[in-house]
DNA sequence: TCTGGGGTCCTATTCCTA
DNA sequence: TCTGTAGGAATAGGACCC
């Protein structure tokens, strides 16, 4: 999709359309999460911090993210895709891969595919997609780069649409782009590939993997050299189980008492762990990311025998990993995330078996009933509640609370709140 | 310029155990 | 009993993606 949480945001209030919009946070450590190409033509970028996006576009119109809604958008495409192929492959909620193999037979060649699919999503659900359609995954995400518009002063310039990469055409297309195209290259991985001289593809195709290999270890080395051969051979897998669930958030000002560290951490474990029970999960591993205020960052894992999805044993476990971390040169941000994922049910059958069950159990599926019923912040741990100002309505900030419409929210709705 | 939040994957190191 | 070693798990950090 074209820029799709602002296209989302202009479909919903027409007063924004045609104009420089940016979805993102505009407080002093907000970045830009997608812009209009309206936007994008005075130089502002997603990832952007808002601060120079505000330098850039004085006008710009900035709104908070609405991820309810973008996961709704979301939800009404794949029913699109879903009556032309089950290979579905999401990689966001606005990207998808889509293996048309088998039904060619049924609804004609790839391309064709591609702009009826295109056409619907545009009569169907309002928004502008661009379709790249390639034999390989990877070239059919670059092709879907080549498909997009372009933006210019008045709006933005149409893209083809729809680009079609063949088999035959595939090197060619490939060994022309800059070496940062590839999937895989980011900025560091470019300025390595630059001190060996390499700057486009092609380049980088001719060059031995041993040569590569010294400069970006042999796995890396292997994968980029056949990427630029257009040897990619992985399927398009259309179920596929989290590895890890977690929250992380960036604060407006720098923590600097191991109290209000404590706080923010009892709000991002509870928060983890309702989302993890709510996706069926317990984790055995947590992992606690530290930011402070000169942008180090190091994280400290704790593992435990046996996964679990109780809030004291997980916090119990966080607080283990902090105890050696010196927290008053200022914390930026802080994240709580569990990984060793496992299907609740099994752990906890594991412990009815292991005769190991407490009342924690009981306890916590109490509060996921309750919850369910009254909203995620009609309970909360103890020392967020009462006067310091922290209490259940700004538990879990709005990404957890009831919206106007009485929906719950999630993710980057949670931008609208200063923290 | 001053860097979000959700993730995945890879690598190096350390520690434990067979 | 001590030593060397190989392999796996845990831990930490970094790059990258949208």
């Amino acid at each position: 999709l074209d820029a799709f949480y602002a296209s989302v945001e202009a479909l919903e209030d027409p007063s924004l359309r045609n104009k420089p919009l940016i979805v993102g946070g505009d407080g002093r450590r907000g970045v830009v999460a997608s812009c209009s190409y309206e936007a994008r033509f005075f130089g502002v970028r997603s990832a952007m911090p808002s601060v120079r996006a505000k330098r850039l576009c004085p006008q710009a119109i900035f709104v908070s993210g609405h991820y309810d809604l973008y996961e709704q958008y979301s939800k009404r495409m794949h029913r699109i895709f879903q009556t032309y192929t089950p290979d579905i492959e999401p990689i966001s909620l606005d990207e998808a891969f889509l293996d048309v193999t088998g039904v060619q037979r049924l609804f004609g060649p790839a391309p064709k595919i591609a702009h009826m699919i295109r056409e619907r999503i545009r009569d169907e659900v309002g928004l502008v997609a661009s379709v790249g359609v390639a034999t390989t995954k990877h070239v059919a995400k670059l092709a879907s780069e080549a498909a997009k518009p372009k933006a210019a002063k008045n709006g933005p310039v149409p893209g083809r649409g729809v680009f079609v990469v063949r088999e035959h055409e595939a090197i060619d297309f490939l060994h022309s782009l800059p070496v940062r195209a590839l999937w895989g290259v980011g900025p560091a991985t470019a300025d390595r590939l630059a001190s060996l001289g390499v700057e486009k593809v092609g380049q980088l195709a001719k060059l031995p993997v041993k040569v590569i290999a010294s400069s970006l270890g042999q796995s890396a080395a292997r994968h980029l050299h056949d990427l630029a051969w257009n040897r990619d051979d992985r399927p398009v897998v259309s179920s596929r189980e989290a590895k890890s669930i977690g929250h992380e958030q960036t604060f407006p000002y720098d923590l600097k008492t191991s109290e209000e560290v404590h706080a923010k951490l009892i709000r991002l474990v509870d928060a983890t762990i309702n989302r993890m029970r709510k996706a069926k999960s317990a984790g055995r591993t947590v992992t606690v990311k530290i930011r402070f205020g000169d942008f180090r960052t190091i994280t400290r894992s704790k593992t435990l025998p046996a996964a679990s999805a109780h809030p004291q044993t997980i916090l119990k476990l966080v607080e283990e990993a902090m105890a050696a971390v010196d927290v008053t040169d200022g914390v930026r941000l802080l994240g709580v995330s569990m990984s060793n994922l496992e299907p609740l049910i099994e752990v906890e059958q594991m412990a009815l078996t292991e005769g190991v069950v407490d009342a924690d159990t009981s306890l916590d599926d109490a509060i996921d009933r309750i919850r369910d019923r009254f909203g995620d912040g009609s309970v909360v741990p103890a020392p967020l509640v009462g006067p310091s100002g922290e209490g259940a309505f700004k538990w879990g900030e709005r990404q957890w609370g009831p919206t106007e419409n009485g929906e719950q929210t999630t993710g980057r709705a949670r931008r609208d709140e200063t923290g």
